[in-house]
DNA sequence: GGCCAGGACACCA
DNA sequence: TGGTGTCATGGC
């Protein structure tokens, strides 16, 4: 094991000590974490939860009757996610993807070497890297390791990779050093989301990161 | 009232 | 190919 799976791994251990199991995804199927992971682009959670609820309240969290909604009706119904016109386009992409590719299964989306549906999800307008690596991480159960903002702000700021590393760059990181463990890398990213919210906004004076043995320097908290 | 949140894409030089 | 603008609500 070199140095930084060393470093990497005890820092997983301590964010677990610290934060405790996170139990994500916090969605109750497959395709709800795939909604999740569109609708929770660039927005806060909370948020996301509202336009579920709404969602599921409406009877349309499905594929069929997502994709036969009209985009101004279920703009409206995902509008506390923000960016609703975007989320609507992009939510009937993917379930239209599903239907003329997949026969609408995600059972059969994952059916396929991993790697090859990650290239498949990138194709659809409105999956980047974040949120294909989130779909089969929380809803496949792949080990596709999900970097975000926050990864890049802790682990930066730890000295461990480049401030403007790309995603990929910064996938790789973890990929390469660590095991692949799909119950690894789902705890890891949620540990670092949760370790994220508490410590690494950007605030004056704030470099964040303040975690016991992994403080950055501005020593706050 | 301003800042930020579990991004992605179009456009332009 | 890399930088910039756009999309938008809700909580603090």
């Amino acid at each position: 094991m070199n140095v930084n799976a060393t470093l990497l791994e005890e820092i997983y251990h301590t964010l677990l000590k610290t934060y405790g199991p996170q139990h994500w995804w916090p969605g109750e199927t497959p395709f709800e974490v795939c909604i999740g992971a569109i609708l929770t682009q660039n927005t806060n959670w909370g948020n996301v939860e509202k336009a579920i609820a709404n969602l599921k309240a409406a009877a349309v969290l499905n594929v069929a009757a997502l994709a036969d909604l009209q985009p101004s009706a279920l703009a409206e119904l995902i509008r506390p996610a923000g960016y609703f016109n975007v989320k609507a386009d992009r939510l009937q992409q993917f379930v239209r993807f599903l239907q003329v590719q997949h026969q609408g299964s995600l059972d059969s989306l994952f059916h396929a070497p991993w790697q090859q549906t990650r290239t498949e999800l990138l194709t659809v307008k409105g999956i980047g890297p974040e949120t294909a690596d989130s779909i089969l991480l929380y809803a496949g159960q792949k080990p596709s390791f999900v970097v975000d903002a926050y990864t890049r702000r802790i682990f930066s700021r730890l000295g461990l990779v480049p401030e403007e590393i790309g995603y990929d760059q910064l996938r790789d990181f973890f990929m390469t050093t660590l095991p692949a463990s799909t119950a690894f890398f789902n705890e890891y990213h949620a540990l670092i989301v949760q370790h994220g919210k508490q410590y690494c906004r950007p605030r004056p004076g704030c470099k964040g990161c303040c975690l016991a043995r992994f403080c950055c320097s501005c020593q706050c908290e």
